[in-house]
DNA sequence: ATCAATTTACGATATTTTTCGTAAATTATA
DNA sequence: TATAATTTACGAAAAATATCGTAAATTGAT
């Protein structure tokens, strides 16, 4: 068993990785006019970064073709995983609860997200 | 009304408002031998840190004695909340549910907290 | 008053992250 | 085929963070 170092990605590796879950797969240009939205950026910043978070393996790349396809090569959820659990732990003190009691007392849910929560919480008791 | 731009804390800087927030209040050397059992980072550091932090207004400090005393100028609540609130747009598509699904799923929570959870939910419930 | 210990101030360096310009390669098109 | 457009490669610079050494200031102890 192979075991990798989770690398944790930067601020703008994650608004990339963002665009590449979205879409399972994406060329430089497809990232790039995403991110240019909502941020003001050059092509060949984007470009870059894709580059070297294809060397940390954080994306993978079909090259066979001129203009290269990129698909991210960390899952979401355990990027997910990783950094809330990292935030749990810096920033509420190792309790989750604190973070999901913050999560709903100031981000508004609506009845059927309640609902969701409810049944999970409802299976949790169970065990 | 004066409003103020939002300061995002560094890494290390929130490793320091974690300790001034247990404390409610510490020198550089209190707050320097809590980072260093974790950690393997010189004094000057953590001094250098902390008066960068006190530039940006993160941190009070009180310097009418030698030994300057700090106190954080941020609340815990205000900076759990302004980053977790980036956590779920940056990476849970703006849903919280999606961030505490992920939270009671992945990280334990004994049955007293969930039971803090059920009430909070039962109020939100309610409006 | 002197010496030792502690603390701050300050500047410099190192490291990480982000940005972009330029050139070369590749592909499309006239 | 020649030209234009697009894309990658690469290196370098800029910006943001983190690190620490050294000296000066302050305090406490002898």
């Amino acid at each position: 068993m192979v075991t990798t170092r989770y690398i944790k990605p930067t601020e703008s590796e994650l608004e990339i990785l963002q665009v590449l879950w979205d879409r399972e797969s994406a060329s430089v240009r497809d990232v790039h006019e995403e991110l240019a939205k909502r941020k003001d950026v050059g092509y060949t910043t984007t470009l870059k970064l894709m580059q070297i978070m294809h060397e940390k393996g954080i994306v993978k790349r079909d090259d066979s073709f001129k203009t290269h396809i990129y698909q991210a090569a960390v899952s979401k959820e355990k990027t997910q995983k990783h950094l809330l659990g990292k935030m749990i732990n810096t920033l509420f003190g190792g309790s989750p609860t604190e973070l999901v009691i913050q999560a709903l007392g100031n981000h508004k849910a609506s009845p059927e997200e309640l609902n969701d929560i409810q049944h999970l919480l409802d299976n949790l008791k169970k065990q």
